[in-house]
This record gives structure tokens, C-alpha cells and sequence, in this order.
DNA sequence: ATTAATCTACCTTCTAATAGATAGATTTCT
DNA sequence: AGAAATCTATCTATTAGAAGGTAGATTAAT
């Protein structure tokens, strides 16, 4: 792994565990091993790594979408819910829902990359309600963007929530408690 | 309104509006118009400061669960509800969720008053699915307090997404369809 | 030889926090 | 009632450290 890559990973996870304003290059240029003009090499400004670290993230979940394109809509939906989950069990928080936090206080760059993370997301799991939808595995009430918003919102915030509490069980009730719902009768 | 209220109020807005990390004593000196040294003879350090905005706002959300206790569940949840969509109009988003984000990065005081706020509120929210599912108003598959945690978690959700977004719309229909949701047929 | 990646050294501004002073209000002592 | 002591709320002035950022030198890779 080059420097750059340590350097966007280790931004990552500051961001998701702890936020976008709670680390400094100094922070950084400790752990990797380097003085922090070097990170100021790789990105001029701060609100630059943070952009990074959205676009990485953006590329891996296109990867994983792509990647899965093939599966039937129940096994896609276990596997977007298990990516918070995993989130869950170590203690993070979603990329989208850390920025959202403080996104008054950020850079536009990174506004708008998250609008588009963000965006790309409610349309993959969109789109995995509707297939499911028409094949009849799932049924729901309102239009498949809503109840997209709704399940992408319930994890967002039982990130937040059992991280508070410290409960991972409650964590799982709700992930299953999602699919009981999508599945149920009729 | 005392100065050391004015400093509570200015914090929470700073707190809900871009998260605890984004503002400084600096900040609110000059919007209140004293120096910092003023703030911290009413808050000796910055985590006390925090932890009164929590302690204020859970004051507030008792008092009002107090005054409502005689309503109707449905009622008493389009309150609850309210209460969020008004922070997603004024794009705050809730000061639990604010605080979750950069959990890891605070201060242990500020830690255990947010797991007291969140405490109460899904007690709060459990007891009113309780209380409308045996007067047979609610109907919902899971164990009440798993509900509980979903609509919470729901809004909290939301309120960063549709930050994000910026379509308030969005998280009106999702309010919607979870009111419709708890009083479906059966 | 050129470019890429890193370093040293520095700057400026901000941040949280402390110490000590002051002026006025309130309480307590005699 | 008058004096003494204490409390409240603010100030000025200062600190140590961290923040983000810049300039220029040095080393390593192609």
C-alpha cells in the first residue's frame, strides 16, 4: 500500500469513528510515519483528503454493486444490511451520516461529494426494492424510493443509537426485523 | 434570559447545527458579546458546557412528556414525530445523533449524560407503542421496543439524509408512512 | 536529468484554559 | 445601622499547544 492509500485509509476511519473534525495531519503523520507537510503533498488542504475518502468509498460500493449484480434482491438486500452491520460491530458509523453531522461546517468539495454518495446509494437500494418487488419476494406500502429512504435512514441511525447504548443486540433485532418486514405475507 | 443561559442556548445550536467539535468558546463570546474567560467561569471546561446543553434538552423533553401524558397515543407519537420534522425544517439534526458521531471523541461526562438523553427518549417512545397497542390503535410485528428503536432511529436517520439532500420532502413522506404503518389494518 | 515523494523549519491563527483584578451586589457579624 | 466578608459576573492578559499551511532543501525512483 502506498503512502497516499495509508494515508486515505487512516483519514477513513477517523472519520467514521470519531468524524471529519475530531483528527489533524498531525494525528496522522504519527501514525503513518511521516511529517504532515507530506500529507499537505498528497492533499494541498484538508477538506482534499476528506473528498478522497468519499471517493474511495463511493469506488468500493460501485465495485460491490457491480459485483453483485447477478444475485436475486433478497441476497442483495442481506448484503447491503450487513455492510452496516459490520459498521455496527465495530463501533463505526456510516461515512454519509458522519458528514451529515457537521456538514454546515465543511468544505463544498465535500458537500458534494456527499450528495453523490449519498444519492448513489438510495438509488441501489431503490432499485433492489423494485426488482424485488416485481418478482414478489418483497411487498411494502408506500413507493419503492420511500421505503429505500427509510430502511437507508433505520440503519444510519441505529449506528448512532447502539453505539450510544452499547447494545449490539438491538442492532441485530432491527436488521431483522427490516427483512421480517420486507418478506412478510402478501 | 441569564448569560449562562444565552451560552447554553448558542451551544446546542452550534451542537445540533454543525456537531460539538465545529465551535469554539471564541464562537460564542463574540455572538453573546463577553469574553471566554466569562464562559469558562460558568463552564470551567468545555465538556461541562456540553454536558449542560444535554442536561437542559433532556430537562425539556421530561417536562413536555409530562404534559402530554394524557393524550392519545397517536397523539402523543405525531408529537414525538413533530418534533423531529421541526429539526429537519430548521436542518438540525437531533443532538443525540450529533453527539454519536464523535462519541469516541468526547469527554466521559458528555458520555453518559447522551446515553441518559437517548435513554428516555426510547422509554418514551416504548411506552407510547405499548400503550397504543393495547388500547389496539398500533399494530406491529416486533417486541415494542424494537419498534421504538426503528421509527427513532428512522428520524434520526432522515434527519441527516434529507440534510444531505436537501428535499424536505422526502422526510415528510417518510413520517407519513410511518404513522400509516403502525395503524394498518389488524 | 527529471519528477515524485519526502523532509526540515517555519509562520500564523486558533483553541482551551489559567491567573489575577475589579466592580457591584448580597450576606453576615457586631 | 455600619462594617466586614463573601459571592457573582465580568474583565485583561497570558499561556501552551495544536491547527492548517508554506517555502525550500533533500533524497529516491524512472
Amino acid at each position: 500500500m502506498t503512502t497516499k492509500e495509508s494515508i486515505i485509509e487512516l483519514a477513513e476511519k477517523y472519520m467514521r469513528g470519531s468524524g471529519y473534525h475530531t483528527f489533524s495531519f498531525h494525528d496522522i503523520s504519527r501514525i503513518v510515519g511521516i511529517k504532515t507537510s507530506s500529507i499537505h503533498y498528497h492533499f494541498p488542504v484538508k477538506a482534499d483528503l476528506g473528498e478522497a475518502v468519499i471517493k474511495e468509498r463511493l469506488k468500493r460500493l460501485k465495485q460491490l454493486k457491480e459485483e453483485t449484480s447477478e444475485s436475486d434482491p433478497v441476497k442483495k438486500m442481506a448484503l447491503f444490511l450487513s455492510i452496516y452491520s459490520r459498521m455496527g460491530a465495530e463501533s463505526n458509523v456510516c461515512l454519509a451520516g458522519s458528514v451529515a453531522t457537521g456538514l454546515p461546517a465543511m468544505e463544498e468539495k465535500i458537500r458534494n461529494r456527499i450528495q453523490e454518495l449519498s444519492g448513489f446509494i438510495v438509488e441501489w437500494v431503490t432499485e433492489i426494492l423494485e426488482e424485488g418487488e416485481q418478482s414478489g419476494i418483497f411487498s411494502f406500502e408506500t413507493d419503492a424510493k420511500t421505503k429505500a429512504l427509510m430502511i437507508i435512514s433505520t440503519v444510519m441511525g441505529m449506528l448512532q443509537l447502539s453505539r450510544i447504548s452499547d447494545e449490539p443486540d438491538e442492532f441485530r433485532s432491527v436488521l431483522r426485523a427490516i427483512l421480517q418486514d420486507l418478506q412478510k405475507s402478501r
